[in-house]
DNA sequence: CAGGGCACCT
DNA sequence: AGGTGCC
């Protein structure tokens, strides 16, 4: 059989192919992983015969190349499963409709942080720490190299920096406007941007893609911007894959774009599908940029370190999962799908099995206006009406003001409650909703606010009163108000009859719209509007109605809609920034030469662990990163001789500033972050040198010396080839020994070394000749 | 899990 | 109305 000629590939994999027989579920990973070492594309083949052989007879009718497209482009369904799901006949499947598509994911680093830091430019110096409650919810690169993490206890977080400096984050204003700012400025080149939390954005640009591809057919000196995953030379493979390099592209421009006229830095993934792309966008974290080319779809799927990495599949299901004996993606992906259907139902199984196989057919849903406003807050215990009330009040108070700046006319609220329960603690929350009485609702809308909240928070202690009986004791910890069932149709009024008429007039159909199955079609429709025209180049809101038919755009959403609008207003400033949004993406010119990241083209080769970088003699890092990526940020407030002016951070929030000790450990972390020898000139964001890599032309250049003390992957007397035939699990348990023996280094365990890590060491020792300069210094001496 | 939002499915 | 997922 073919299986078995094709695994003539050594030693080892057959070893490890022993395993899969008698042990499948303990190796079948490992073995494919290895294959996947030795021949990257011609192995991922023999992957998924395994996987056929594992499974029901029914399901090995499919050849090779039906198997390959079903993995590479973004089918629908495995042939399998639609027997399963749709019934036994289906002729082939239905090619589909988008064959290549280009998505890009857009992930803001650390957003809250970065918020902060602009709204205080000293803060960009010192460990900086998000507080909401008792947890630092995130924190900029400064803050993590010292051993600060997301979703830590500020108790830990302060104990592992005592310099770190805290902003309460609880209230997501500035945030959100940003935010929504950031979506907006994507909208302004493509319409198909979909908001994930506030601090991602997918994006469908496939036509923007074409559009470009076809006023350039002369594919010049097509190239990657950014890295490549799991490549080194990143141009030879451009001509292979010339959608995905233009989307890398127009990711380059638009972080770009977000970086000049937003001031915020963030990664962007350019994949065939939104799994892809978010996934792979996360490989290079701070600002920067990764493609993922479908060849090595399979690398990607592979190093996940476990199912619960999976986008889409939370702690719940990871745990109906485990409990079907599945905690690798491999497991999953060798699992039969029928088991599956039985245990979550056909959707939800066909989904999962296609998520561990990095096929994602869901559509970028254009996110447009929030379906809902609300507001919430948490509390160790409230136990009187009499708080409630108060905070109810409180709560109403500012979600009426935000709804008002929406324009929409909410048409149900709801109150949520959280029950302090001893056992249960984490969960159960439950709600009353209720209708919104006309005449509260246009309160809202118009001015007489004040006027909403009284009448509001009557019908809010009612809901509240069907859940809670006052008349005993009780124990809250948690209450959230939420406006929904927006509206759109607001109440024709005077005073502020600009705003309230633009969005009357924009709107309407926009809701509709939004949640008709408008999915890939509209995407393929509304192409030819995606650069250009339905912008608000000119005058009034009336613009919108251009774009009303097939782009669901939400230019008039809560702040969107309140930034959008107030771009018309000033049309001197808006006029030139419109122009520029709209001429850049959809004219190939563009001279990216320098200041973009020129050099990140390359990368190092990826079984070096970024973090392991960092650990580098600070001078062999900043020779490296000297082409880097410079992000000069309007506004500085380091002086010349490199000392942060903290004099003015009282000035701007003092009510964020704990208290005038933090200042003055912030001006000592300042000045220790700040190493004299340092050009004042180098702006980067994280001083430690994790912002950016080598590039290929760095190595080629062959001036690079590292010491030999210089931290490795491995250690010195450790022969990587035979790491690698260890069982991942010991490797894992190796590698996170020898970095823990590594100077500070605490941060991001998430991205696993491990056996993603050893893979790639395979990969790339055998691979390209100009990577061994530096790839030298990761080995072995 | 935490925290403050959001969306989707049932 | 609740559950689950995402950030």
């Amino acid at each position: 059989m073919a299986l078995l000629h094709r695994l003539e590939l050594g030693p080892t994999t057959k070893e490890y192919f022993h395993c899969l027989v008698h042990f499948p579920h303990r190796y079948s990973s490992t073995l494919i992983s290895h294959i996947e070492n030795y021949n990257n594309k011609k192995t991922t083949h023999i992957t998924f015969t395994l996987f056929q052989m594992d499974k029901s007879e029914d399901e090995m009718e499919e050849d090779e190349t039906e198997w390959k497209s079903s993995f590479v482009d973004s089918v629908p369904l495995s042939p399998a499963a639609a027997a399963a799901a749709s019934g036994p006949n289906l002729n082939k499947k239905s090619v589909p409709t988008s064959a290549h598509r280009v998505i890009l994911h857009f992930d803001l680093d650390c957003f809250y942080a970065q918020v902060e830091m602009i709204r205080n430019p000293a803060l960009r110096e010192v460990p900086l720490g998000i507080q909401q409650k008792y947890i630092i919810v995130t924190c900029n690169y400064v803050a993590r190299e010292q051993g600060v993490t997301k979703l830590m206890s500020v108790t830990d977080a302060k104990e592992k920096c005592p310099q770190l400096v805290l902003v309460k984050g609880e209230d997501l204003t500035h945030y959100r406007d940003m935010s929504y700012k950031v979506t907006e400025l994507l909208v302004s080149y493509c319409p198909l941007v979909e908001r994930l939390g506030f601090d991602e954005n997918f994006m469908d640009i496939t036509k923007m893609v074409e559009t470009r591809l076809a006023e350039t057919p002369e594919s010049k000196n097509l190239s990657f911007k950014g890295h490549v995953y799991n490549h080194f030379s990143a141009a030879v493979k451009a001509s292979d894959h010339p959608r995905l390099a233009l989307g890398s592209h127009i990711a380059a421009e638009l972080r770009e774009a977000i970086h000049s006229k937003l001031g915020l830095t963030g990664c962007a993934g350019i994949a065939t599908n939104k799994l892809l792309a978010k996934l792979v966008s996360g490989t290079f974290k701070p600002n920067q940029q990764t493609t993922l080319l479908p060849e090595n779809i399979s690398d990607i799927i592979g190093c996940l370190s476990g199912l619960r990495k999976v986008p889409g599949v939370g702690h719940q299901t990871a745990k109906r999962l485990q409990a079907l004996g599945l905690v690798s993606v491999k497991d999953l992906q060798l699992f039969p799908l029928n088991d599956l259907v039985r245990e979550f139902g056909g959707p939800s199984a066909q989904r999962l099995k296609n998520l561990a196989l990095g096929v994602d057919d869901s559509p970028v849903t254009p996110s447009g206006a929030p379906q809902s406003l609300s507001d919430e807050d948490s509390f160790k215990k409230m136990s009187s009406t009499k708080d409630v009330l108060e905070k109810i009040q409180e709560l109403l108070s500012n979600l009426v003001e935000r709804m008002h700046k929406d324009g929409r006319q909410p048409q149900t609220f709801r109150l949520t409650i959280r029950r302090y329960s001893a056992t249960n603690k984490w969960f159960s929350r439950e709600s009353r909703q209720s209708p919104i009485p006309t005449h509260i609702g246009q309160k809202i809308t118009s001015d007489s606010s004040d006027d909403a909240v009284l009448q509001l928070v009557p019908l809010a202690m009612k809901l509240f009163h069907k859940m809670v009986d006052s008349s005993g004791s009780f124990h809250l910890t948690l209450i959230n108000v939420c406006f929904s069932n927006l509206q759109t149709r607001g109440a024709a009024v005077s005073g502020k009859g600009s705003i309230t008429s633009f969005f009357t007039h924009s709107t309407s159909p926009r809701k509709t719209q939004l949640f008709s199955t408008q999915s890939q079609d509209d995407s393929s429709q509304s192409g030819d509007s995606h650069c250009m025209d339905h912008q608000f180049s000119t005058h009034s809101g009336i613009s919108q109605h251009a774009s009303q038919k097939t782009v669901p755009t939400k230019t008039h959403s809560s702040d969107a809609a309140l930034h959008g609008f107030k771009r018309k207003q000033s049309p001197v400033v808006v006029a030139v920034e419109d122009r520029q949004l709209q001429e850049v993406p959809c004219s190939t010119a563009r001279s990216d030469s320098d200041e973009t990241d020129n050099m990140v083209t390359h990368q190092l080769p990826p079984y070096v662990d970024p973090e392991v970088f960092k650990l580098l003699p600070e001078e062999i890092q900043k020779e490296l990163l000297s082409p880097a990526y410079t992000n000069s940020l309007p506004s500085t407030s380091m002086s010349s001789d490199g000392v942060v002016d903290v004099s003015h951070i009282k000035n701007k929030s003092p009510q964020t500033i704990k208290d005038s000790q933090n200042i003055l450990d912030m001006k000592e972390a300042a000045n220790k972050s700040v190493p004299s020898d340092r050009p004042t000139t180098v702006n980067d964001q994280s001083p430690g040198g994790t912002s950016a890599f080598p590039g290929e032309n760095v190595m080629e250049e062959g001036r690079l010396s590292f010491p030999e003390s210089s931290d490795c992957v491995l250690p010195g007397n450790v022969d990587p080839e035979v790491f690698s035939e260890l069982p991942p699990d010991v490797q894992r348990e190796l590698l996170s020994e020898w970095k823990q023996q590594k100077p500070v280094l605490k941060t991001a365990s998430s991205r696993k070394p491990g056996r993603c890590l050893m893979n790639k060491d395979r990969k790339a020792a055998g691979k390209g000749s100009q990577a061994n300069n530096l790839l030298k210094y990761f080995k072995p001496s």
